[in-house]
DNA sequence: CACGGGATCGTCT
DNA sequence: GACGATCCCGTGT
């Protein structure tokens, strides 16, 4: 039982996904796997938006069975598989049948460090542990099993928290999206959010 | 520290 | 059948 209130619907259901991406920096992503809460501070995002944005899954509002997800309401878990490997949280937001989400890169450990340890194979805590999309959601134990799932719902064995924690403007790097030179133009978009000198969030290009 | 390549499989063409 | 919203390890400096 947390003191920490969750993120409500209303979170969620604004229509700007680029300020959702800055709001969730210092929000507090929770997990509760086997009678095991472990959380972390998200120090990095990105912003994803369909139509018009060419890196998004669901450009042009492409409706796929995997995109299937996005055009679900805001507060909806996004999870997909990765070059094969790497599982990948993203908060879809807006109200549904819009298909925003918010890729959540890196956090800081907060809770639990010994389960992330354990569920990475490591023995030290290191900006590695965490920092990265993939190695993010292997360290508090998300899977695509997570996909769909409401991150509102009491239920939930996922959610983010309010911790209260201040993250200013000047505080917030922002820079291009990672991995999606494809995406022409808007491979240029500073969509990429990261937390000033925090050594959790993964490396710069 | 920079880089290059292999792993590995769901998704869409 | 090609490719990816990645990671890790090896090599070389």
């Amino acid at each position: 039982m947390s003191i920490f209130p969750r993120l409500l619907p209303s979170f969620y259901l604004r229509d700007d996904v680029v300020q959702i991406g800055k709001d969730l920096l210092g929000k507090v992503l929770v997990t509760d796997f086997d009678h095991q809460i472990s959380a972390g501070i998200i120090v990095e995002t990105e912003a994803y938006r369909a139509p018009d944005d060419k890196a998004c899954h669901a450009y042009l509002n492409r409706k796929t069975k995997r995109t299937k997800t996005m055009f679900e309401t805001g507060g909806t878990a996004y999870v997909y598989l990765c070059y094969g490997i790497h599982h990948l949280f993203n908060v879809v937001t807006a109200k549904e049948g819009i298909a925003h989400a918010v890729l959540i890169r890196a956090i800081e450990p907060l809770e639990n460090i010994k389960v992330m340890l354990k569920r990475r194979g490591m023995e030290q805590v290191k900006p590695q542990l965490t920092a990265g999309p993939g190695v993010m959601t292997k360290a508090l134990g998300i899977s695509k099993d997570h996909n769909g799932i409401n991150l509102c719902d009491p239920a939930s064995k996922v959610w983010i928290e309010d911790h209260s924690i201040q993250v200013s403007e000047e505080e917030i790097i922002k820079s291009p999206r990672v991995g999606i030179d494809y995406a022409e133009e808007c491979a240029l978009w500073d969509w990429r959010f990261r937390i000033k000198d925090n050594r959790f969030t993964s490396k710069a290009k």
